[in-house]
Parts: C-alpha cells; structure tokens; sequence
DNA sequence: CCTGGCACTCGAACAGGGCGAGTGCCAAAA
DNA sequence: TTTTGGCACTCGCCCTGTTCGAGTGCCAGG
C-alpha cells in the first residue's frame, strides 16, 4: 500500500518529531535526511500519509506531526529495539546489584528505569498469583488474637491481625503451623484452597475447628485479595519535560499515575511475553492520551511473575525506550532468581 | 512593635493573596475587610511592613504579597488551628477504618490528606527506632540458607536472607529461634543488642556458633538500616493548582518529593511534639523553597511513632492544612493503637 | 513519476498605544 | 501625631496592527 519511500518519510518524520519536538516540514525533512528527493515530492508523500491518517498538521502552514496511527506503524514496522550500550549495561549492573530485600528491588529498579529512560517508571510487585509458599507463619499476639504471616518464594511477605473466636492455646497453634506448612510449602496459590479445606475437621476441639477455619479463611481472602496486586513509580519529574502546553496535559496524567489501578489494568492487558507499546488512545484511558506505555513482563524463571515499564509522551523514543525497558526487565529477573 | 492595626492588615493580605492568588491592592482590601480606615492609611502601612519586610510587590504598580517571613508572622501570631466539620471528621473515620494492613493504613492515608488538603501528601512508616519487637521468625529455605522475618508492634514486617557459613540443622534452628524470641520479644529496639550478645557463646557446636552470630549481624543491621526510614507520598496531581509559572516551580519540587531522603530529613528536623510548619526558605531545601510543609507526629499510644504531613505552596491555607493534618493524625493514632 | 517554481495561508513575533490598578507624596483635617 | 482625600505618576497587561517566514498545494515541464 505504502511505497517503501513513503514509510521512510514517515519514519524521518518520527524520528525528527521525537528530537526536535516541532512539527517538520518537507525543506527541513530533505535537508537534514538523504531521501534522495526533492521537498516537493516529499510533499506529495506528505499528502499521502497524511490522507492515511499516518500524520496530521496542527494548523496550516505548520510542518506535520505523526498521529497515534503514525507511532503505532513506526512501532510495529519501522523501529527495531536499540540495545543499551556497554556502560549503560553495567551501570545496570551496579545499580541493582547489592538490593537488601524485595521492596529495595523494586525501589531501585524503578529509579532505574527512570533514569535510563528520563520517563516516568512503573514497576509491579511480582504477582501472588503465580507464585509459591515459602512458609506460612502464625503468632499468638493474645490468648484470641492472631498474626498469620505469609512468605512467598518472590520474597513478598503480606501479614494479617486474626481475631479468633475463641481463645487458641499454644499447642493448638503450633499444631496448625505444622499441619499448614506441611500442605501448602512449595505449592501454587491456585492450589492452596483445596490443599488446606480438610483442616478444621482433623481438629477435635469444636472452639478450635472455629479459629482453624478464622484462619484459613483469612489466608485465602489474602491470596484473594493480592490480586490487588502493588506497586511502585518513580520519575514523575520527568514529566516536566512533557510539552509546553504542559499544566493541561500533564495533571491527568498525575491523576492517572496515582490510580494504581488504572495502571495495573493497563499493564494486565499487556502482552503476556514480549513487549507491549500502547500508543495514546490505545490505551483506553482519559488522562493518558497523549501518553505511550511501554511494558514487558519479567520474572525470576522463564515466566512472568509481573510487569515493568515506563509511561511517557507519545512523542517518545521508541526503540531506546524499548531496549532500557527490555534490558531491565531481564537484569531483574536474574537478580530476583538469585535471592 | 507593629501595631494591632498592622498585623490586621497583614493578616488580610495573606488572606485575600491565599484566596484570589493574586497580589492585593489597598483599595481591594479596605473594600474586603472592615479596617475601619482608608485605603490611604492602609497605604502607609503597606509602606512600614514592606520596610519591615512582610510583605513584597513583585513589581511597581502591583499589589503586595507576602514574604516567607510574613507567613512566618502569619501562621506564629495570626492565625488559629481551623478545626474540622463534622461531616469531613466523619469522612476521616470512614475512609481509614476498614484498614486491613499497615501499608494500607498508610496508603489510605495518604489518600485522604492529600483529599482533605488539596495538596501532596506525606506520611511517614511508624519508625523502627521506637517501636518493640513483636516476633522474630527464622525459616529455612536451603540447607545454609535462613530467612529472617522481624514483625513490630506497629505491624511492620521485614524480612532478610541469610547466607550461612555453615549448615545450621532444624534443631539449632529451632533453639535460636526460642531463645532469641524469649529474650527480645516484647524489647524496644534500641535495648536489642545488648540483649543478644551473649547468644553465639552459649551454643556448644562451633560451626553453629558462625551462624548465630551471622544471623544476629543480619538482625542488627536491620534495625540500623531502617532507621533509614521510608514513608509514601500522594497528591502529586495536587501541584499543578501551583501557579501560573509551573513548569519552573514545579519540577524541582516533584524532584524532591521522590527523594525520600529529603523528605525524611525535613520530617526528622521537625517538632518532636506539636505542629511544626517550615516555610520556603526555612525548608533548606533549593527546591522547596516556594513551599512550606505542615507535619506532625503522631502515634498509638501517647508517644510519636513517625510523622506525617503535606507539603503544598508557600500561598496555603494554612489555618486549614494544619486542622486537617492535626485531625488525620490523631485518627491514625487511635487506628494504629487499635491493630 | 519527479521536480522547480509560484502564489497563498496563517501562526509567531514584534511594536505601539490605551487602560487601569496601584503607588507615593503632600497638604489639610482630626 | 495620625488619618484622610487628592493627585500625579508608574508600569505591567491587553488589544491591535503589521511584518516575516516557514510551509503548503498546485501546476507545468522534464
């Protein structure tokens, strides 16, 4: 449909757009790229393109700027992923290398991502979901009062006040700890309900059966409940560097990056392997329409336990951002394979 | 020094520049407010507490606006604490019971004084410094490999891995797990060391002895590290209502709101009991110095656990603000001694 | 199908002028 | 001594008109 020059005037398009954040116009395309042609026939392209609906003038007698349809073709068939360089890689490295636990992790990771991108970093807190118990835990804080503490193999720990129904004694408690870790160690949260729904009846005392059954159910409203799933943003001052029009447009979008959950839907619908580029309207949300997502999942094994990335102006340096975000996710994923 | 009449008069600038956000006149103000004289006497007035250094014009032939300084006077002599309504006292309960963990304490926190106050939020995690030991958990997860988990009373979990020099058998895992629980449960933070000193000695097996003592390092090092405190942030969305020369003034201070360093120092320089509210320059900070921050303790018992605050504009309301900020934290406190 | 030329469009940038809020000062009144 | 009304003056804001130039679309010729 597109000749093959059109798609690299387009693509000079995008990647003049992206540097000098004006519209281009077709003088300025020939000089400063070597098409081959003359502005006039660039021009003709223009037109082309932008009957397509791949770019668009903001007023006549500007230059022209490439719409949501524009990225979204420059994205898919023109924009390879450009590899960090050496020193970028190992400052990657030293970054994350030496993370005391978890949230320092995810805490260094988006600072990160930030930095490497000057966008604004979202990382999610590996799922419960998909993870293991690595242990459950339960303290008598008073003779009817309970904390169960949950520890998956990702490193998350969630912990939750019980008040029993009835008084629990010690050897009671210490009964059900072993019984419950011996059942749900190493498994699968998926599993877990129907791994512990015996429980309360292999207990005698009828006031027990009651605590036994408090706990269980408060272990798998946890599970449940996670789903809700974390996490944690960094950058937003690079947001500043967003436009001139700026208070505008850059208030939703605040607005949009503090509704974590907005952010967790969007990253959810991303692609469960490999990179997901949601461009402006693409995704779905009000405040974030001149924005770009970038995610990819990462995880400690071959599967994803959760999803990174950054969110930034649809005027964005796509195969850079791309590559920042890609390498992080897999240094990431060693790290947390090594803890 | 300056007459009733003066700080009358200073009073009503900082009112009508809070409301209208921009400079005020002395014709406006003796219009606004019953002064009871002239525009021209206000003028001369204007004239000594511009000597003084007050108030400011930003340029000839506009009206005044107050110094860091004549907030300084503002919020020290001038204005109250403005208590809550009863519907927005009712708002606080309902929105912060129903907790189910501390991170969500905090995150509902926030949420709600960044509501309350129309500006960022900061709340500050209830420290470990303060706080007592509530249970010390010890897991296995490979032969010399260990898991330490410390849980607070105020329902902080942290948890670490412990590479072992040796491999430490279920029995002497079990054994230090009693003995450290039976001598620290219950401590202040600060009495720990010196309660576990003597531990590595009175195990008989010498490889053991190296673990014990990694094991009580890593605990040790926990407590120090975290003193280096963490707190969430919200409202951000809250600063564009800054200014009309936003991008200048707002991307410093988005850059010192993600450093939580300095949030934490600002906080930690900040009363030990009652209000303290810092002022543009007095924040110390390049970035904040067009906003003041209005923070407080507050705690579950009678004794401050952490801080918590906003930061917003130099130009706030800050009889507001502080009502609000007085009125969350006294919430928090009673939630948090409830859990 | 490409190219050079040409007339045209329209926003950005600049300059000038009127407006008006606000000031400082002064002399008179309280 | 303090307050007040009057008055001249300043200076930023806003509106208008004009110029300038980048960029466009179209067309005829190669």
């Amino acid at each position: 449909m597109l000749s093959e020059r059109r798609l690299e005037v387009l693509r000079a398009i995008v990647q003049d757009y992206v540097g000098t954040e004006e519209p281009v116009g077709s003088k300025a395309l020939t000089e400063r790229h070597k098409l081959g042609v003359s502005p006039a026939t660039v021009r003709n392209d223009m037109a082309v393109l932008e009957e397509e609906g791949y770019i668009a003038q903001p007023h006549t007698s500007a230059g022209r700027i490439p719409t949501d349809k524009g990225y979204r073709l420059f994205v898919d068939r023109l924009a390879g992923v450009k590899p960090l360089s050496t020193p970028e890689r190992r400052a990657i490295h030293n970054f994350l290398d030496g993370a005391v636990d978890l949230d320092d992790v995810v805490g260094r990771t988006v600072r990160l991502l930030a930095q490497l991108t000057r966008q604004v970093a979202v990382v999610q807190y590996p799922s419960l979901t998909r993870s293991t118990v690595r242990h459950v835990e339960l303290l008598s804080l008073a003779p009817a009062r309970l904390m169960l503490v949950l520890i998956t193999d990702t490193g998350r720990v969630e912990q939750r006040v019980i008040d029993c129904p009835a008084p629990f004694g010690e050897a009671s408690l210490a009964d059900l700890r072993a019984r419950l870790n011996s059942r749900v160690v190493g498994r699968r949260f998926a599993d877990v309900p129907q791994l512990v729904q015996d429980l309360p009846e292999s207990f005698e005392d009828t006031e027990d059966r009651g605590t036994v059954s408090t706990v269980l159910a408060t272990l798998l409203e946890t599970l449940v409940e996670e789903q809700e799933e974390r996490l944690m943003i960094g950058g937003t001052a690079n947001l500043t560097r967003f436009g001139h029009d700026f208070p505008l447009t850059i208030r939703p979008v605040l607005e949009a990056l503090e509704e974590h959950v907005v952010l967790l839907k969007l990253l959810g619908e991303a692609k469960e392997s490999g990179m997901t580029v949601r461009i402006g309207h693409e995704n779905g949300h009000e405040g974030l329409t001149s924005t770009s997502v970038v995610s990819v999942g990462y995880g400690s094994g071959g599967e994803a336990v959760a999803k990174l990335g950054v969110v930034g102006p649809t005027r964005m340096d796509y195969p850079g951002t791309m590559g920042a975000v890609r390498a992080v996710a897999r240094y990431v994923g060693q790290i947390l394979a090594e803890s």
